[in-house]
DNA sequence: GATAGACTATCTACTGATAGGTATTTATAT
DNA sequence: ATATAAATACCTATCAGTAGATAGTCTATC
C-alpha cells in the first residue's frame, strides 16, 4: 500500500467516526509515518483530500455492489443485497456511512467535497431505481429514495444509541 | 432574551448546519456581542454547552409534540403530527435535526453530549411507541424505530442533495 | 458587601498551509 | 553509454490564524 492509499484509509476511518473535522493532516501523517507537510504533496488542500476520499468511497461501493439486474438473474433480491452492504458497513466496520455523515454536515463542507457526496447519493438512488424497477415496484423512484433514507437513518440511530439491534429492527 | 439564551440559539444554528465542531466560543461571543472569555462564565467547557444545547433541544421538541394520546383524541394521527414536526424542522429552519447530526458524529463527541443525544432518541422512540400502540400497530417498538430512522434518513438525504422533495417522497 | 456578568490579557496547543531543500528514480538528449 | 533534466516523494522550518481555557479585574445591582 502506498503512503497515499494509507492516508486515505486512515482519513476514512476518522471521518466515518466523527465527520470532516475529525482528522488533521498532522494526525494522518503521524499514523502513516510521514510528516504533515508531505501530506500536502499528495493532497494540496484538505478539501482535495476530502473530495478524493468521497469519490473513491463511492466508486468502491458501487463496484462492490455490482449490477442490480445481474444480482436478480442470480435469483437474489437486489434490495436485500443492498441492505446487506449497509449492514456490513455498520457491523463489520462499526462505523457510519462516510457519505451519510458528510451529507448531514453538507452545508459546512467545501464545495468540492459536497459535490462528491451528492454524486454518492445520486448514483445510489439510480442503482436502487433500477433494482426496484426490476422488482416490479410501481414507483421505483420513490421506493429508491425511501430505501436509502431508511438505511442511512437506521445507521444513524444505531450509532447514536450505540446498539445495532435498531438497524435490524428498522430493516426487517 | 438573555445572553445565555442567545448563545444557545446561535450554537444550535451552527451545529445543525455542520456539527459539533462547527462553532467556536469566539464565533458565538461575537454574534451575541460579548467576549469569548465570558462564554466560559455561562458554560465552563464546550462539552457543557453542547450537552445543555442537546438537553434543551430534546425538552423543547417533546414539549412542542405534546402527548400522543391527546393528539389522537383530537382525531389526528400522532405519527402524521410527528412527521410534520420533522418536515417543519427541515423546511422552515432549512437545517438538519440537531441530534441526528450529533448522533452520527457520536463517537467523537464528549460523553456528556453523547448521553444527551441518546436521551433524545430514547425519548423519541418512547413517544413513537405510544403513538404506534395507539394506532393499533402489532409491533409498536419496531414501528417506532422504523419511523424515526426513515425521518432522520430522509432529512439527511434531503440536505445532502440539497432538495427537500426527497423528504416528501420518502415520507409519503 | 456580596453576587452576577461581564471584561482584559494571556496561555498552550493545534490548525492548514507554504517555502525551500534533499535524495532517489525516471526519461531524454547527446 | 553517459550527462542532463525532470519528476517523485519525502524532509525541515516556519507561518498566521484559531482553538479552548484560565487568572485576575471591574462594575452594576440587590
Amino acid at each position: 500500500m502506498t503512503k497515499k492509499e494509507a492516508l486515505l484509509k486512515v482519513a476514512e476511518d476518522k471521518v466515518r467516526l466523527g465527520g470532516y473535522d475529525n482528522f488533521s493532516f498532522r494526525e494522518l501523517a503521524e499514523e502513516v509515518g510521514i510528516k504533515s507537510a508531505s501530506v500536502h504533496y499528495h493532497f494540496p488542500t484538505k478539501a482535495d483530500l476530502g473530495a478524493e476520499l468521497a469519490h473513491q468511497y463511492t466508486d468502491n461501493f458501487l463496484t462492490a455492489l455490482g449490477d442490480p439486474l445481474a444480482i436478480q438473474s442470480e435469483g437474489k433480491n437486489p434490495i436485500d443485497v443492498y441492505t446487506q452492504f449497509f449492514r456490513n458497513a455498520l457491523l463489520t466496520d462499526n462505523k457510519m456511512c462516510l457519505c451519510g455523515l458528510l451529507g448531514a454536515q453538507g452545508e459546512s463542507l467545501p464545495d468540492k467535497v459536497r459535490n462528491e457526496v451528492k454524486r454518492f447519493f445520486t448514483k445510489n438512488i439510480e442503482w436502487l431505481k433500477e433494482a426496484h424497477a426490476a422488482n416490479g415496484e410501481s414507483d421505483p423512484n420513490q421506493a429508491a429514495i425511501t430505501t436509502v433514507s431508511l438505511l442511512e437513518g437506521a445507521m444513524m440511530i444505531s450509532k447514536a444509541l450505540d446498539d445495532s439491534s435498531h438497524f435490524e429492527l428498522a430493516t426487517q
